[in-house]
DNA sequence: AATGAATGAGAATTCATTCAT
DNA sequence: TATGAATGAATTCTCATTCAT
């Protein structure tokens, strides 16, 4: 603790240990003892940062999940392509574990559920935005590229977490070559 | 206690009671006591039954989830209407209650998880099937229909939990008709 | 439960499992519930026989250890054969469950106890009187005599027990042998 | 709280109390509210300072008994007299409460029951080096000493726990009498 | 005699949180 | 900022015992 390189990141390693114990095994199981101890702090100095054991989760979505708003660059005539590069790089700058947080704890915590409502609807628009630029004379029924989107998007925020819980992967390509085809 | 009604079956009322908090606020959050007292039995009948808490979910699952399997009678010619029949004969026979415990609780117990991805499969088995039999003619790429079934069986499963996380809608019909367009 | 023969003997199977029981982990571990699992009846049926726990306990005692009191031969000239004799025909008529039992409990079950003292009394009894027949002429030191009984019915006593709790073993013939010298 | 005397240590009120009830009813008998209760601390800080109950025991065991390894004098010519002396400064330095626990507890725990044997060995081993030392020219037999220093082994230990479970008094001075009478 | 559901008083243990230093 | 002892409410689970049938 006499490190200042140690010292200094006290708040920054609850954080890691939390993030990782959190993805683990959820936040409900786990301690705030077991945080610190991961971090390598006493407990009471997680209760200096971060009040109430809510606060670790808040902060963490707060501070390490991040919905950019860059649109992908779309593709004119390539509706598959432009789809699949956007899943390449999804609005969401986060760590697997933030990912894995940001899903498990969404059901019973408001605000990490309303940071993936965030996401999904950013999502959605991006999708949305991506098509209509790739396929330049849709005329074509609005409401089909609006499922369109939406079904793209629930397959790109849920893929991961499909695939742990099921144990059934899905692939975003095929997906996104799936929806050109509809559209096209 | 006189009740015959009430005397019928401490056992069901207790898998009711829990059915219903399961579904509210979850597993974690839902104190044995709190069971017993929505079944109106006594803390101690909960444990004579389930000799651990965990058994009054698994029970929950096995008993209450049905992984049907009689498969959706195909119409010819209309993959769409197919899939948004296969759609509101879901293989799951479950309350809505039972419906978000599968999901909310697969993350972290393994008998629910287990349960979930058999259900998974088997939605698109059927959703596959159906769709074979709905195109005739459909010589068409394997890999594309692979991706419709898995796609439309991701959407019908998270439905309901994707609206609840996310605030956003997804209509399983459009879904339907996108994917039968994609393919027809 | 229709065999006439297992019928019959309801109460003394519930005895024989709460004897391997007990000796097995001890009064107080032993649920109620596992005597009647292991004795294979339902769990009211042992209240009938026995209202309380503690019940089975004393009955176990009373019916299934005695003290006998019929003296030992004694081989005049010969105390340390005599003794050894004693060792060999223990004035308790018991299973080594039993006596298990009887020892562990002791400590904590009057009724136990006091069985306990009434067979150490008596055997310090017949090692005296066994010694007295062997050594004719001794009309050597009577505390001396006095102590070497109580030895011995120390060491006949807490062999198995104290084999089992130090792990070193103890031969009574060995002291049988050295208890007749020093009084030889 | 505030008065320095019962400030000083939380930890040792917890097992004072613990030895004393320990003692008195028994492990599985006493509660950890009754020894938070008698320490007079809140039944948490128990937990905080022994995670399990039977961490209590195992700490009790290891920091309040202990085996001295200090030779006894012998005085040649006079083993009855070395035995006794030796009866006097038993290598056991712990209190009555302690030894009661050892005993009694030795049967159901492991780390007790290892205590214990040690024990046991270390009084055997004093014995035969106090007897051998004590009979200079005692080229005797090798295996009556054994018994001789096993058996003034096992009075001793049992001493206490004997006269308590069987009622009857046993004296060190006079077994030490009797087992320097076998081997003069 | 037989049965097993019902009861409820504890038991150990967990843990967020407070607080004095 | 840092520390870890202190607190106590809450929780899961155990079990002897009762009782209606």
């Amino acid at each position: 603790m006499d490190d200042p390189l140690e010292t200094a990141k006290a708040r920054t390693r609850i954080l890691d240990a939390a993030e990782e114990l959190f993805a683990g095994g959820g936040y409900d199981a786990t301690p705030t003892a077991r945080i610190a101890e991961l971090a390598g702090v006493p407990k009471g100095l997680v209760f200096h940062y971060f009040p109430r054991k809510i606060d670790v989760l808040v902060s963490l979505v707060d501070e390490r999940t991040l919905v950019t708003e860059e649109d992908v660059e779309a593709v004119p005539g390539d509706p598959a392509g432009t789809l699949s590069k956007l899943a390449r790089m999804l609005p969401l700058r986060a760590s697997p574990d933030m990912r894995r947080i940001l899903f498990r704890e969404a059901d019973t915590h408001r605000s990490v559920r309303d940071r993936l409502g965030r996401l999904n609807a950013e999502i959605i628009r991006r999708s949305r935005f991506a098509l209509e630029l790739a396929l330049p004379g849709s005329r074509g029924d609005a409401a089909r590229l609006e499922a369109a989107a939406a079904t793209f998007a629930a397959v790109l925020l849920y893929q991961e977490s499909l695939c742990l819980l099921t144990g059934h992967h899905i692939d975003p390509d095929a997906v996104a070559e799936l929806i050109a085809h509809a559209l096209g």
